[in-house]
DNA sequence: TACTATTTTTAGATTTGTCTAAATTAATAA
DNA sequence: TTATTAATTTAGACAAATCTAAAAATAGTA
């Protein structure tokens, strides 16, 4: 029907991001922090994109994303992350680099662009972080993710992903070859923090519940 | 200094285009009509490139682009050329079906990402129409190029690009396999309209003087 | 319930890039 | 050289996205 501005599209991004991954309710405020602008801007904004079908608004009475806005979230995502995929495995990008580009990216408008990306990567189903990608229809894998401060001392995990996107976490993890798809077992947790301590093959890393909370893992099977 | 929006990128870009390529001197009406936009926004933006020293402009004696313009102009053109390379060579795309997607791309700001790419391509010296890439220095190999319409009859000549770049002409270029880096020969010039007879390999096409004059090529050296 | 604090919206401005219509300057031709 | 035509610039307005400050509505609490 309409087509959405950038502007437009990182809106309903943040809106869908904060209805599946947020836990609080979708209001003005919550919006206005994620895209770092103010609450009078976010108000402007939802007015515009409730006339376009992709929200439904009421004054004071928050937001819910419509299925016509989740196909542009959504739309928009999947390109946000097949670019990611291909700034690390083509170009060779670290995990921690890509993000940035990619918000640049992901508002280039030709769907046959991302069909033949998606084809030339090989249609992969998780990018870089460990998020699954949508596909054209919106479609994506969820496969039951849980953190890994709530694993259990002894047992073997693979890591799918993080809830932590900061370039700074995300550097961290890397300096210790915390990647997803990589598996790892728990070796110890301290009774005093819940600290753990990690095995990577032979390496042993020593992991605050700061950072073993912002990391998504699987059960491992052989 | 600055940094160019998007919009001052593409007049830069006009104006870097109608100084080389166009034989008229470059004024507001020529750059509105390159643009699709009317003088009085041309005249706008002229103020503003001014001000940030891309262009010389003195009201109603027209504009000589600066060092700097050229710079970023130069800049934008090595992007959408490497990006065009990308589509046609890694996405396979067809050689018409680029110019708009480049002209998104090539505003996705990252230096770092055009690097690796550069290098992902091999270096490429041409793009898919057979214009030459800027280095990140701006340098470009600019081989003696000369209009098919000028050849001989008997002479062999290597097709180096096209002055249209039009869809509707690459397209046709395409139907008879008329490339960048094709071998022709001409078989035949006919006296009354200068339409020639042209031979890749066995096959022979009618080509009319509308189409041999927007065909560039330089001599067949064994 | 009534008061206060917080959140949200409105009002009014700003910036960028655009437009149309009017005024001005330059170019052309009798 | 003067009159007419063409090109260019100015003036004023608009749409998108943003802001600050003020007003209005909701939520929390005594």
């Amino acid at each position: 029907m309409y087509q959405p501005t950038s502007t437009e599209e990182n809106y309903l991004k943040a809106i869908y991001h904060l209805s599946n991954t947020g836990i609080k309710s979708v209001n003005t405020s919550s919006i206005a922090t994620s895209m770092e602008t103010t609450a009078a801007s976010v108000t402007d904004m939802l007015r515009k994109l409730a006339n376009k079908e992709w929200i439904n608004y009421e004054k004071y009475k928050g937001v819910k994303i419509t299925r016509k806005g989740e196909k542009v979230a959504l739309g928009i995502i999947r390109k946000h992350r097949l670019w990611e995929v291909f700034l690390t495995n083509i170009l060779e990008f670290e995990w921690d680099e890509v993000h940035h580009m990619a918000e640049e990216l992901e508002h280039v408008s030709s769907e046959e662009l991302i069909k033949r990306l998606d084809k030339f990567l090989g249609q992969p189903k998780f990018d870089p972080h460990g998020d699954p990608i949508p596909d054209q229809t919106g479609k994506m894998e969820l496969h039951d993710k849980f953190n890994l401060s709530a694993g259990e001392t002894g047992e073997k995990y693979i890591i799918t992903g993080v809830t932590d996107h900061s370039t700074l976490f995300l550097k961290h993890l890397r300096k210790y070859g915390l990647l997803p798809g990589v598996t790892v077992s728990i070796a110890e947790i301290m009774d005093y923090d819940k600290s753990m301590l990690l095995k990577i093959n032979k390496d042993k890393f020593h992991l605050s519940l700061e950072v073993s909370k912002n990391i998504l893992i699987k059960k491992y099977v052989s």
